[in-house]
DNA sequence: CGCAACCGATTGTGATTTGCAACCACTTGC
DNA sequence: GCAAGTGGTTGCAAATCACAATCGGTTGCG
């Protein structure tokens, strides 16, 4: 995955993301508001090994897509953050749930985050990303209300709920 | 690459088309205008191994994003083709050609398509990719002077006349 | 007809990456 | 003091990958 092959802005983008596991770290950092090792690591469906997500957060800090801090209340404790590049990412996380959710057999429960983003359209993204940003660069809260972040959880909810 | 791990719409994507090649050959395939074996083997940058070339040929036609002809002027010829749900992968590949544009080192030759492609807008990814299903679905030509893809191939040569 | 070039692959071989489970040194709360 | 929790590391088997050589068949050309 380190070897540079060509220039093409596709090309460069897969040797960064494109592999099984970077974008699914990325995601539920995102989406998920995972920040810890043991979050990323156990609460997620897809369940990576700890080896492997120790390699792609040392492989995505290299890369900048992602920080990392100490935790103040836990000397042992790391917290992880996504820089503006990986922020940016939202836009092609945004499409690839769209054509996911689209032709492959997804579940409505973790679907219907992905409808509601893509029916938003860039508009929502911005502000997502500007929750974002405020979530993991310190920046300004926007103030909308209310926020996009919740608006998804609550409609996942539902849905949850609904099925029950 | 096959063992499913969770409904998440953007999982399933990466499940399809997460790993290092399978984006690559499509791209080819919709940007290169590359059908054949040979042509995907040789002619891209990147230089893909044959056997991985057939192994995800043979994949990515079981997931029903490309479909295989042959070739009437050649009896050993085959002439592969995208399907619907890979011509919906217009806008993914576009942003992941928008965010590598940004913030990776990308060669101004090999950019200036995903540029043109990002300002031109979803109209924009909507008359390609009919263009896309006129070539290789056989629908009925969009018709719409000059196309899309012959823009493309004209900026491209224009940076690269001028680099010269 | 003869033969070189071309066709979509397959085979064989090592190198790399992955998945899995156990384990580690250390910190925290009780 | 001690169990639970912290971010990782280690060892090993299995899968995947890259690279080069090769294959049986086809085509164009003399």
């Amino acid at each position: 995955m380190d070897v540079q092959r060509s220039g093409c802005p596709i090309n460069l983008t897969l040797e960064v993301v494109g592999d099984r596991w970077s974008l699914i770290i990325i995601r539920d950092m995102m989406f998920g508001n995972r920040r810890h090792f043991r979050e990323l690591l156990g609460r997620s469906e897809e369940g990576i090994a700890s080896n492997i997500l120790a390699d792609r957060l040392k492989r995505l800090m290299a890369e900048g897509l992602i920080g990392r801090a100490d935790d103040p209340t836990h000397k042992q404790k790391a917290i992880y953050s996504l820089t503006e590049p990986a922020i940016q990412l939202v836009p092609l996380l945004v499409q690839m749930g769209a054509w996911g959710r689209r032709h492959l057999g997804v579940t409505p429960e973790l679907s219907i985050r992905a409808q509601l983003l893509e029916e938003g359209g860039p508009e929502l993204w911005s502000d997502f990303m500007d929750e974002l940003r405020a979530a993991h660069l310190g920046a300004p809260a926007p103030d909308k209300s209310p926020p996009v972040s919740q608006r998804l959880q609550r409609a996942y909810e539902e849905v949850v709920s609904r099925a029950a």
